[in-house]
DNA sequence: CGAGGTTGGAAAAACGATTGGGCACGACCT
DNA sequence: AGGTCGTGCCCAATCGTTTTTCCAACCTCG
């Protein structure tokens, strides 16, 4: 029912022209309209539950208040909820509506499904991906506002937010230095991607400026889950001068390493201290003691591409593409403590 | 560029009017047209790379193609990935667009939200919960068509899909005795909802087929998270007549009862048979050995929510209030062996 | 040859909003 | 008294479609 009252009922009621309705409904400035006849707009709109149809107002602004975060996988991962999040809180605060569309890795459907989303003249697009990466965008994208999310684009043209990984490598190595490990393993990934050389840098970086030598063969490199982590800490701390702590490029491969402890009848934190990356929450959580780890700023990286999409879109970016890496923030759990004594 | 012509564009181009051109566009039954026109039309409209505009077809048509699922968190949990992509691909193979909203619990914010959709024209809700319970539907949603994802309406009044709980408790149960147990714990959990209910009928059914006797102090009500599972695991293994096998109510829980046979120094399976619920991915396949589990329906329900709505706006739900309970497939790993000889 | 039927297409009215340009009307000025 | 100006509001065009109605021209047939 209240989906059948147009502005002119609205209109109608309160004796006046659709014009006028309009403006006190606006509030568009400059207009001249007494304060009886605004009252008078008001209550007739207010008595019939008059609520603007954005159909009819998009056709006419060409425009539609829609943005859609396109991605590849994300929403079907347990990964960035609050990436999504996020964005979502983001856009329904600036009064605007979030379409999510993932796309798997079929090019052929993404370009489908942004050409629908072109038809409905959605203003603005969010390109994410599922972990931080560099991309490529496809051509049915181009002319319409993008940001990227937690991705960045060869051509550095776009605007774009990911995690700082360096830091994020940094923080988790400190918190194992600060509780006096001076022999820090590093279970990194395997693949090409920025977060394996971003964390490895910011191990580094730490380990430097505690005054500590960087040793290669405390690093090691497995794919990046339980298993790798599994093989991985088996490795590192199957040798006769074992690591007293473990830094793990990710919570899964951490959920490994806690395995290999076991089997080795280590006791974490007594034995091995042990920091993992991305705060999963059923993983860090769940294990047992619970897992220190870094966080991804996915909700603020979600909230920001919002931000700075509707910016974007609004003509109020005065600089060129910016990009933003946002801090990973450390989660503090039980999986840390101080080195056992030398035995 | 492709956004700037519109069916004028494409009326001048073929030298007809713009009637003609949605006629042969929309393939109109009943209308004679040339095929010479049609040709010309047709041709006209690939040059020009021409594509209709929804906003300006919505307004005429007073509808949206679009569908919104709503939820209380389901975005943002690791939960229902699934369930969302089931939604998805089943949407956009009909030709629909859906929109994604998650509320929290703030029913303010809810209505708002979903006031803004309907000012969207949105043709219908999806509303789902984070997990399998009964809800009272927002007033704010009445009067569009709704299925419920799920959840189940305190009035039976709309149609919704759930998953098949009592099978899904039956087959795992199953599992365990068709490897040979017949010492089965059951630990369940504590809420008033019903899964709860649901996973214990089906617990004692294949008890009951099996010519086992349902023994009251195998079952054990806890906290449905990692910690739960632990105490609940403890308490069933502790007792001098442990039960072989443990059906836990969910994965987490499950990872509880690793820990403990862990504790106890049982094996598992060999000395410990396990079966969880859920297949939430990252424990299940995180776990060692992996954890024999059964998986929620999460893209199925998704799916047929979508064509049941779709179908229900179109008038096609020929049948009154449809309601599904789809079942929930066994996930085989490694969790689950014969029982050990007895000791 | 004229009535009536077919054919192929166009004109125009919606759908529900926004917005630039007027148009009355009274007050004020000279 | 006649011109000017400010006030308060409305007309009508517009956005891009769909759809109902209508029309001209041609054909057919007695």
């Amino acid at each position: 029912m209240s989906q059948k009252v147009s502005i002119k009922d609205v209109a109608a009621r309160a004796g006046v022209s659709v014009t006028t309705v309009s403006h006190v409904l606006n509030e568009v400035p400059g207009k001249r309209i007494t304060d009886a006849t605004r009252d008078r707009v008001r209550r007739a709109a207010g008595e019939l539950g008059y609520s603007p149809s954005s159909v009819a107002r998009n056709l006419r602004l060409q425009r539609s208040q829609m943005l859609a975060l396109i991605s590849d996988e994300i929403a079907t991962t347990p990964y960035a909820g609050q990436m999504i999040l996020g964005a979502q809180e983001a856009a329904s605060k600036a009064g605007w509506l979030l379409m999510l569309v993932n796309t798997g890795s079929d090019s052929e459907f993404e370009a489908a499904e942004i050409q629908a989303l072109r038809q409905r003249q959605v203003d603005g697009f969010l390109y994410a991906t599922m972990y931080h990466r560099e991309v490529t965008l496809p051509e049915a994208i181009a002319g319409v506002p993008t940001v990227l999310l937690d991705a960045r684009s060869s051509d550095r043209t776009l605007p774009s937010v990911v995690p700082d990984e360096v830091a994020g490598g940094r923080v988790a190595t400190e918190e194992l230095i600060r509780h006096g490990h001076s022999k820090i393993g590093f279970l990194n990934n395997a693949d090409d991607i920025p977060a394996t050389h971003g964390r490895l840098k910011g191990y580094r970086a730490a380990l430097e400026d505690a005054g500590l030598t960087y040793d290669e063969r405390l690093v090691i490199a497995r794919p990046s889950d339980t298993e790798g982590g599994l093989q991985g800490a088996r490795q590192l701390l199957g040798a006769t001068d074992r690591p007293t702590a473990l830094f793990c490029f990710n919570d899964r491969m951490a959920m490994g390493a806690y395995h290999a402890a076991g089997e080795l009848g280590l006791r974490i934190p007594q034995d091995l201290s042990v920091v993992g990356f991305d705060n999963q929450e059923l993983i860090a959580d769940g294990l047992r003691p619970g897992l220190t780890t870094v966080a991804l700023p996915h909700y603020e990286m979600g909230a920001w591409a919002v931000e700075a999409l509707i910016a974007r879109i609004e003509g109020q970016d005065s600089e060129g593409p910016q990009h933003a890496a946002l801090t990973c923030p450390l989660v503090i759990r039980n999986s840390v403590d101080r080195p056992a004594p030398i035995s």
